[in-house]
DNA sequence: AATAGATGTTAAACTAGATTAACATTATTT
DNA sequence: AAATAATGTTAATCTAGTTTAACATCTATT
């Protein structure tokens, strides 16, 4: 739990009193590799910070395809924002790929944290600010490169997920197939 | 200004007071069909409320071609939120459709109404998490959806924009060539 | 009414990326 | 150590969507 309370005092002071309070309404879980923290068409209870670990979001499809949106490793959040605000059935599932550590924040919890700690209201304006603007910029790459740069980018960017992670996996967040990202890498070894 | 005011009392309760001092510290702005309201490279000075008229925000790439990401129009908001929320400069452009009235939210006025209006900061998280919703849910049909069933989506989500903007902008839209949404158009009406 | 500029259509040739399928490699379990 | 499951590779064939280019229609301006 120390490492949310250092995750939060990197961005704003809580007194001493504020991170208790915090602490003591939030609390701790513990998912095995493979476990579901939702699944599409539950209702996403939560929202999470990953203690440690690693997760993806996804869709499932009408073919069954899976369409990884996100992966959230230490430090970062994650839930189905969607289903977490109106509180109504998940379209997303997610799905832990290593042993993973969350700090559960309910709906009832976050709107009384809220409303005793205005300061973290704020802080999660912003982180959702940030999330926003991840993905429209993540829509517009989709739309702006090819395969290849966006793959680079990827591997650029987060180069820690990459390592953690099957590479059908990475194909399945860049938007192509396993076999297309596999000729990409190939072509890549022989340039450099 | 009135439509604004009625668009933030279909949401939330402010006092007579608070709605004066917003109206007293917010702007309203004409601009011209064809003008910009952000450029790509300058700093986003504004969040932007729609009273009337259309805008288009978009990329515009190595290649110089145009990708739209999003279409704003009466009650929506507009702004590179990126560029806004650090103050550097824009990788988007918003331009005016049609002459085009807005209310300017500049960004130390935005945060001097957090301070002074709790409700209106919760009001904002709450459309900024709506936004990301949105945002995530188009990168998954971008991804699991065909371009014409992209169309479908779009001709069904937004029937009010579709009317108001040439074609080859919705093509932009959805990612696709004016020819290629042309073919698929072609190919409805014979279906029908 | 004529011209010019913006928007939309059609069709042929092309390409980035998908599909299929067979095989290779690496972990994991017994 | 063998067997099984999971992951990754290669190559041929296929397709959704692009490119190019010529033409059509609509709108605004003189």
């Amino acid at each position: 739990m120390e490492s949310l309370l250092k995750y939060i005092r990197n961005h704003i002071e809580l007194t001493r009193e504020e991170e208790e309070f915090l602490v003591s309404k939030v609390f701790l879980r513990k998912y095995l590799k493979g476990q579901y923290v939702v699944q599409q068409g539950d209702i996403c209870k939560y929202e999470c910070f990953v203690l440690s670990g690693c997760t993806k979001m996804f869709y499932l499809d009408d073919d069954g395809q899976e369409h990884i949106i996100l992966f959230s490793i230490e430090d970062w959040w994650t839930s189905d924002m969607g289903s977490f605000i109106t509180q109504t059935p998940a379209d997303f599932n997610i799905q832990c790929l290593e042993n993973t550590e969350l700090v559960m924040f309910s709906f009832d919890i976050i709107e009384e944290l809220y409303e005793k700690i205005p300061k973290l209201e704020r802080f999660f304006r912003q982180i959702i600010e940030r999330a926003f603007v991840a993905s429209q910029k993540r829509i517009v790459r989709n739309f702006a490169l090819t395969a290849k740069e966006r793959y680079l980018y990827f591997r650029k960017q987060y180069p820690k997920i990459e390592q953690r992670i099957p590479q059908y996996m990475v194909a399945s967040y860049l938007g192509i197939t396993k076999e297309f990202l596999s000729k990409i890498k190939s072509q890549l070894s022989l340039e450099e």
